[in-house]
DNA sequence: CAGCGCTCGTTCACATGTTCACAAAGTCGC
DNA sequence: GCGACTTTGTGAACATGTGAACGAGCGCTG
């Protein structure tokens, strides 16, 4: 086999590929079999240079004057992103987030499939969400011994947190997906990916807070000087559509 | 007033604010009344000077040989936040995720309220969840305007997504934040950011992926050449602690 | 089978973000 | 008041990511 080909793949790409995925499977879907980085990136919402760009870190061919085959295509991102095989994760805190993340079905088309649930109250323990019946934590470091657990979710309260993420870590896991707004003290080689919902709303609200400030110092500068306040402000946005943000 | 005094501050020192100010919060718990940008860095999991260099931005002075005075810069953070006053929210789609974000109460205490949830179920509208009651989706433009909505969320199955932006966008809305995984197509001065779990999860699975690959390669190369594998493939994580991303 | 048009893959210049390193500016003890 | 010590604020080097431009390769057509 040629296994160890390309190297250094940059995290920007990497986090844009779960995103072309998505669209390749949505074309899939409408039966077209090609698409040109054109299209992909229209759908995605990205320059085309990028897609492209993107795609030849995984040497994967396109098609001079046709494009990419979306079959093809969406074999080599899957097993980039090692969506072959199936990925056991355990949730730790099955409180309002967690049992929503526990009941919702969209995870295992993917190959995510949430294999336990545990909380630290035992007036849930025993409680059903969705297919699992709710642990007690005591049993965290055994259910993932079990079932060979390799993504530990934490929706634990944020004083919680720690404690979990060390149970985690030292029962072997090295990837954790953190809701709680806690900066996780880890090992070096545990990956952290913090989703933190107020930090998104604290960074829209302070793009609207300088909105305002922008509009009323143009209302309050009214015309002095140069025509710049309606002819510059609203270079805030560039593209044609609305800008956007993700996970990094 | 001095308002306007600093300007382009970079997106990823804005991304970071949140933390720092959630940081002196729990310094100010602690009743700490000091802060050297250099006990900030280890608390938020970053480096010293880049603590240094985003606060720089915005003109907060610190005191050169003692560090930052906790409550002054909460201030001025919150100042540069907007987390003065409240903002309001909508939240589309009272599903699983829409339910567990209008139950949350951690938002409140930065400001944000939740003041209506709506969805399109004729079954779920009238159901109380946390303090409100769910609304029908037909009157979500008439609610915007109503409470002068500012952040609107969208928890919709991914195929109403957009329509559910339209109808925010149309109600003056400029700021979304979308949990559906939908590229949404929206006038350029609408800020969206995307909050999507399964695209975390795949970024994860990247990287055990690559683990997995490595030690793969490193055992099947077995001593050939010199003694890298154990030596080289550790650099994964060069920092002491663990490897952290959050929201771009 | 040669010419033509299309789209990839890559290169290059630029923009954004991070880290280092150090002078300037303050505090504190004496 | 002065000198030693600490920590900020920032300039400059480095790293990462983006976007435009363009040559090279492929399929189609006549
Ligand atoms: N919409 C949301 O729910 C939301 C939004 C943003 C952030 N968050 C964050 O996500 C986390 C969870 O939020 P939530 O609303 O689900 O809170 P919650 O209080 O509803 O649930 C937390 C659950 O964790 C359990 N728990 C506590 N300590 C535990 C431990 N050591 N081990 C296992 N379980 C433990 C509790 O018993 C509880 O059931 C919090 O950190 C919160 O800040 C939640
Ligand atoms: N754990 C999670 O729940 C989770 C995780 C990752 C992503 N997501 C995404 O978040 C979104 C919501 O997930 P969910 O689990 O809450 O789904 P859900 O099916 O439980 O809830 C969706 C709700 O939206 C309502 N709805 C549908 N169309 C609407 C419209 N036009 N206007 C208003 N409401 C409408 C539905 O009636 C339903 O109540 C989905 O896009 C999903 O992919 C959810």
């Amino acid at each position: 086999m040629s296994p160890a080909r390309r190297r250094v793949i940059p995290e920007a790409t990497i986090a844009r590929l779960p995103v072309y995925h998505r669209c390749l499977l949505q074309m899939q879907a409408e039966e077209r079999s090609k698409a040109s980085s054109e299209q992909l990136a229209e759908m995605a919402g990205v320059n085309a240079a990028k897609v492209r760009k993107d795609l030849s870190y995984f040497g994967s061919y396109g098609t001079r004057g046709v494009g990419y085959g979306v079959d093809h295509l969406l074999v080599e991102i899957r097993r980039e992103l090692g969506l072959t095989h199936d990925w056991p994760c355990v949730i730790v805190g099955a409180g309002n987030l967690g049992s929503a993340l526990a009941k919702f079905a969209g995870f295992s088309d993917r190959g995510f499939s949430v294999v336990a649930v545990v909380d630290i109250d035992p007036a849930r323990v025993g409680e059903q969400v969705g297919e699992l019946v709710i642990q007690h934590e005591e049993r965290l470091a055994e259910l993932v011994l079990e079932h060979a657990v390799v993504i530990g979710i934490i929706t634990t309260p944020p004083a919680a947190a720690q404690e979990a993420a060390d149970t985690l870590t030292q029962a072997g896991v090295r990837s954790i997906l953190n809701f709680a707004p806690t900066v996780l003290d880890l090992p070096a080689d545990v990956l952290v990916r913090d989703v933190d919902v107020a930090v998104e709303l604290q960074i829209l609200a302070f793009h609207e807070e300088r909105r305002a400030a922008a509009k009323a110092s143009a209302t309050a500068a009214a015309k002095p000087a140069t025509a710049k306040p309606a002819a510059t402000k609203p270079a805030t946005g560039k593209q044609v559509t609305a800008k956007r943000a993700t996970a990094s």
